[in-house]
DNA sequence: CAAAAATAGTCAGAACATCTGACCATCGTC
DNA sequence: GACGATGGTCAGATGTTCTGACTATTTTTG
């Protein structure tokens, strides 16, 4: 196994790579109240607010999971939790100011990993990852079929 | 950011999309006494046999979460503690007969998975992908620098 | 339009996975 | 042979995740 990982292995390298990059930037930038589990569902929080169970199944958990860990960004002030002025059943987590201020770091730690990546297999091979991950996703994302 | 994903939200696409068709296929096939946190080591033991802290840098945890989860994995008959001939402090975890019955099963589902992603995004494109995953690991696994 | 079905979310409880710190045994080196 | 490094385990605490049951609201349907 050691000699031709899987592609499943191989997903699994280059994606931990670049969330423990973005975590250890925010982590070190003085935000410690936060964990990684959280910070997947914060992530994944849209501008404009997202339902609970977005957020969810965009994280691949159960909506009780993400109602949990929504609990706590909440109490550490990175989300609220907003009314659904369309649906009274819903909430929206909204990103707080304070989510918005981390925002920054994440991405330009993203933005570094992005750049290394690049200078490593070449500004061509890099578009075309990023090309055949964005069409994989049509088939393979649960929340978006 | 439902328009544009970042590149850690679509490589967790893809990894969970090639993970979870295994792990269901294996299921499926009968072998529901096993986790996922558990596969994602017995993935990663090598037929010559795979030390704790192999495995545990593989998967990113802990030796002490890796040896958790090998324990339940011997407890259930999927692989077997051995001595390491060559250094005593060490101990091999190797595969059962067990293990190796399910293997085809999960290497079934994962050429599946490939044939499915090659379909969609033409051979050249997904060799290519395959191309930029491994050479990345070269500068983003942790386990092979 | 009212009843039925689906959807959004929460509560409660249990099981699972993960970590940190401390510890023991063995290996490699000087 | 003493010493630091390496491979692994033990103990305890914390964090994450799930299943099942429940409420409230929206959507569908007869």
């Amino acid at each position: 196994m050691a000699g031709e990982p899987s592609l499943g292995v191989l997903l699994f390298i280059a994606y931990r790579a670049m969330e423990n990059r973005a975590f250890d930037a925010v982590v070190a930038a003085g935000r410690d109240d936060i964990t990684m589990a959280q910070a997947k569902l914060l992530q994944r929080v849209n501008e404009e607010g997202s339902r609970l169970g977005e957020l969810a199944e965009s994280a691949q958990v159960t909506k009780q999971t993400a109602g949990y860990l929504v609990d706590q960004l909440e109490a550490a002030g990175y989300v609220e939790r907003r009314p659904d002025p369309n649906d009274a059943r819903a909430r929206l987590v909204c990103l707080t100011d304070h989510a918005c201020s981390i925002r920054p770091v994440a991405d330009a730690a993203v933005a570094e990993v992005e750049a290394e990546w690049a200078a490593h297999l070449g500004g061509r091979r890099m578009a075309q990852l990023r090309e055949a991950l964005a069409r994989l996703r049509e088939i393979a994302d649960p929340s978006a079929k």
